[in-house]
DNA sequence: AATAAATTATACCAAATGGTATAATTTTAA
DNA sequence: TTAAAATTATACCATTTGGTATAATTTATT
């Protein structure tokens, strides 16, 4: 790994926790620079601009959430136990293993939906990978006997994702855990009834 | 009503939707002068400052919401039918009866949850009331033996909230109204099984 | 119609924004 | 170890930001 690969990648990793909560427009290049002790020189040197930080950092952000998450099923068994980690992690989201600020899909997608093409893009793409991992992991349930036959995939990982990040939101904004307990409980009845 | 309280309401009607895409930082106070024609000396003379014009639109994003659901909602006489409501209207929520940039709420909650104090109050307090009327009539539904009786309904109000806000999010950041469909099918099936 | 009061426009401000040219410094390879 | 290449720091730039003091203009009241 070459200097500059590890520079951005400590560009990547400091700045993180910070787009995430301030948002991709939010954050400044003083931000950036505070949090890493480069200058912009060091920055610039490195990135384009402040956009390909910001979809760099997203990456990130999803990629080290996909392989938690990932790390997670993983151990489970049954697809029925696999999809049931869900609602088990969740109920920890505020905790370390997760990333700072929420959902780095829901909050890129809430911010640029309608301002932001290419975070807008990367943002969908995310989000369209993450439905596919539910499908495969239903429709390897379904095929598997586990889950009933006439469920849709599709219709479920919508289901799965809208109660996450229901949750997650809900739960941020309100300050109350009860909202994110009574949540992931229902989520758990729903995907035992699969 | 006074020309000062007429402009007041002019500047929030016009800033309603910029605020509501861009998010509350990302509006700058030229996008103020400019959708409303006035100048800066005619928005601080109504408004003490950024956050003030902010929240005020934030409210009237909100209640303009709450009277149109409302006003549908009277229109039909079961309980079960003024919650099937939800799923119907929503199907339409990029027309115009529904504010431009999607749920205020959710883009204030987003936004606001680890930045923004002031707003992040406003947003909760929405959310809470939002919450309160879906178990008002889940539980007059119950009393008047529409719904079961073991139906938790602070439960199943965060899922209607949560598949709700899910399908705005899910819908506007990959474009596919197939999501929302299915989202909102997946909402009419678990009224009816309230 | 005259005057006091409220409202809006003009002109300004300091600070912050994203970004760049260039000089200084490190890395890297020979 | 030295020279070439890559990386980072410094100093700058034009533009935009939210906000204000004051002057001009409307409104409202008598």
């Amino acid at each position: 790994m070459s200097k500059s690969e590890r520079t951005r990648q400590y560009i990547i990793e400091k700045t993180a926790p910070i787009f995430n909560t301030k948002g991709y427009e939010g954050t400044s290049l003083n931000d950036i620079t505070q949090a890493t002790g480069l200058t912009k020189g060091g920055i610039y040197g490195n990135f384009k601009n402040k956009d390909e930080i910001a979809i760099a950092v997203f990456e990130y952000n999803f990629e080290r959430l996909l392989i938690m998450l990932n790390s997670e099923i993983s151990k489970k068994k049954t697809y029925r136990e696999k999809l049931l980690c869900f609602p088990e992690l969740y109920l920890g989201f505020l905790g370390e293993k997760f990333p700072v600020g929420g959902c780095p899909i829901m909050n890129t997608a809430i911010e640029a939906d309608d301002t932001h093409d290419k975070l807008k893009k990367v943002a969908k793409n995310a989000l369209l990978k993450w439905i596919d991992s539910f499908v495969y992991l239903i429709n390897k349930g379904k095929e598997n006997g586990e889950f009933k036959a006439e469920i849709n995939p599709e219709d479920k990982a919508l289901i799965i994702i809208s109660l996450i990040e229901g949750a997650i939101m809900i739960t941020k904004v309100t300050g109350k855990t009860k909202y994110l307990k009574s949540l992931m409980t229902s989520l758990k009845v729903h995907i035992k009834d699969f």
